[in-house]
DNA sequence: GTGGTTCTTGACCAGTCAGTCAAGAACCAC
DNA sequence: GTGGTTCTTGACTGACTGGTCAAGAACCAC
């Protein structure tokens, strides 16, 4: 959906954006429907399809933001790291900060991943980051820090950790996320880092049953 | 919804809880209506609510009987283990076992936790397995053997990676179960076992941008 | 066979939904 | 003011939804 937006357009945009982002994040995408959005501003429905052709579009259009928005976050906050395992650790904090203080939009990723349409847009999305992540991992696997293994499973164990601890302590249980960032890196550093010969010496004979 | 069931409604009510769960998670839990199970089954929509009074009430049932499904294949792995460690990484690798073999299940309960009425139920459920492994992770830690922390925090990172996991090597790319469990345990070992002085020694001033 | 229970049918209902469209208002450049 | 573009209205459509129900078939115990 291409339109040549004045001023007081593009506003009227962000408004659907804007109130449509915290329908779907409270109440859900399937049970917000069109007709509930712009009745919560107050215009036609011909407004909602002068800007969106349809809510799918518009969905998509508030993860493409979000995913941006957060990316771009972690870019910032790495910008002027050299260490591998210090970006790594700075990438986790700045995540879960970022997570912190949108909670909205951790919900609709959450949502989106769940919902075999809007699967492909997400998994695009962070395409680009777990490849950014992965080469740290695998820098600083070369330089001897971390522990050899598969850096893209790594960091997707990272992402999993995040994600699980943004879910349980942030968003259903509303902590602060300063509170779990220590123990979020500590954990996933530990991860990365490892210790030769956990399997292997501590723990023989592992089979599952 | 109770009943009185002869063997043939029993068989009945597990053809719609079987053909159900294929379709909700394959198509997922909105895209499937009543009238496609009924249909994809050949009976009238009736049959349906005789043995479900809804439809929300029959994916409820799958979720009820996957979770006590997969608590028992972890009970029954662990069952004979004494070592608080060795419970957890056979906790961790009879989970991705489990998962592994029952795909449907898992994207089943990715939707339920995205959905705000289904979440509740997973919550419930996830809870006495969660308990169980922060009291290992608890022991463990008085044994000197994992470094200290809020157990239930360490619990959820040690759900998140095996979460995560499954989702992407798994449920998205098809791979092996087995290919990954190693990783996932060497990951969450090392991410409970640690290493002192990660945080304070090797990365000096770390701070969130 | 009789009577009671379990099971099945499918038309039907009331409600909801995303999306359309003809009409016109608001705004803007000239 | 004129003409063109942007923006807004809201009634309407057609499809589809979960769920009901009266009727009757199938089954079973006696």
């Amino acid at each position: 959906m291409e339109r040549r937006l004045t001023a007081r357009g593009r506003e009227r945009r962000r408004q659907l954006l804007d109130f449509a982002t915290e329908r779907f994040a409270t109440r859900g995408y399937h049970s917000t429907s069109v007709t509930d959005i712009i009745e919560g501003i107050g215009v036609g429905k011909g407004v909602f399809y002068w800007y969106f052709s349809s809510k799918e579009e518009l969905f998509l259009e508030i993860l493409r933001e979000a995913m941006v928005n957060l990316r771009k976050s972690q870019q910032d906050a790495i910008a002027n790291e050299p260490d591998a395992v210090h970006r790594i650790e700075i990438g986790i904090r700045s995540s879960l900060a970022w997570l912190d203080t949108h909670r909205n939009l951790f919900a609709l990723l959450e949502f989106a991943a769940s919902e075999e349409r809007f699967g492909p847009a997400l998994r695009q999305g962070q395409e680009v980051a777990v490849a950014d992540v992965a080469r740290q991992v695998k820098k600083g696997m070369a330089e001897g820090r971390i522990r050899h293994g598969d850096p893209e499973l790594l960091t997707h164990a990272i992402l999993g950790v995040t994600n699980q601890l943004t879910r349980v302590f942030l968003h259903e249980r509303g902590d602060k996320g300063s509170a779990i960032a220590d123990d979020a890196v500590a954990f996933c550093l530990g991860g990365l880092l490892g210790q030769d010969k956990i399997l292997s010496s501590a723990l023989p004979h592992t089979t599952v049953r």
